[in-house]
DNA sequence: GTCTATATTGTGATAGAC
DNA sequence: GTCTATCACAATATAGAC
């Protein structure tokens, strides 16, 4: 993690994270942060050598946050319904909260793939424990055979596509009939974990 | 639509096709469509004016082919139980196919977003017809409740989502088990229906 | 239609004054 | 620490010969 010092780095950092999430890295340009942080282009490189390292300052204070909020919870002993409804409102309150994380990362997956992946390797992600508690569960009956790693892809992609596809989704949906965005997610919270567990209970 | 005429446009517009869709907008560069096309730079602005006209060009001629499809499926007289099977094979078979169109696409949504949009609004997509046969079933009480949006949106979350995110996936799933991403879509065109029937089918 | 050469602009980065 | 001025090069686009 980064450390923040003076007041002009913290103006700096905000408004790089605003503009890599819009534009990616190839398309942000050094002049439209420093507008943004109303400084001047060569301060941009007093605090952060080039354009790589604010690029990496960004992501770091970005993921952090979510990633170890949601490792949190992976991590904790609860049982299985109850994580899986964490998981998701844990998501959603952050993507909410942040919202240019989705999108910041699926730039890096476009136009930056190697560099992300190289960072996303030193979070301290650590998916095992959750996948042996999915296998648990399968073995004593409780919820039907699926692969541990299918589930999870199933809870990341509900939770997280629609803000990824959100223009695409209220144009799509909205053009056809009434639909509202925000009130749709905040609903979500609670029928994401309804239809997942749905599809996995086993009926006694 | 875009019209194509010669040899020499096709080798341009497929080249475009590939650059847009891993680089974006604008990371995507001239020189490199056209040592991918194997003709010159000048070439390309023979052809097609400039960066963008080859771009509207790419973009229509990429999803034209994916939405007729869905389309497609969506509108024919199926029950909804095969239709849910037809719509998620068609957009994987489709996906593995043409696999540029999911990045091109979110591409579009970062960076592109108001033209994505406008291109988009000429497409042919009626969804209502869908809609309206969820509707039904819900009332003759042969799927649990559900707004008919959300199921549709559930759909594409575990159809698309993995294949944009499929680099973070790879590597976090990676780093903890054994993974493999093509047998793992593969086995997803038979899973994601029994995942989402089981989510709303009424036991009898 | 296709090329080489070049004009023109955009953009990351540095030097050096204050 | 912050600025102005400028360098160096990369990239889009055009002119003009063949």
């Amino acid at each position: 993690m980064t450390t923040i010092n003076s007041e002009t780095e913290q103006k700096i950092l905000r408004a790089a994270m605003q503009i890599f999430s819009i534009e990616g890295f190839k398309g942000a340009r050094m002049q439209e942060i420093a507008d943004k942080a109303g400084i001047n282009k060569a301060l941009l490189h007093y605090y952060y050598r080039n354009k790589e390292t604010l690029y990496k300052a960004s992501f770091d204070t970005l993921t952090f946050k979510i990633f170890t909020q949601v490792n949190l919870t992976l991590h904790k002993d609860t049982p299985l319904f109850t994580k899986i409804e964490n998981i998701v409102a844990a998501y959603i309150d952050l993507i909410v909260e942040t919202p240019e994380v989705p999108q910041f990362i699926l730039n890096g997956i476009i136009n930056n793939q190697d560099e992300l992946i190289k960072n996303m390797q030193e979070l301290p992600l650590d998916i095992k424990p959750f996948m042996q508690q999915i296998q648990n569960e399968i073995l004593k009956g409780n919820i039907k055979p699926i692969h541990p790693a299918e589930l999870l892809i199933n809870i990341l992609s509900l939770s997280i596509f629609p803000f990824a596809a959100r223009p695409v989704i209220t144009n799509v949906v909205g053009k056809n009939i009434e639909f509202n965005f925000d009130e749709f997610i905040k609903s979500r919270k609670k029928t994401i974990p309804e239809f997942i567990i749905n599809a996995i209970k086993v009926e006694k």
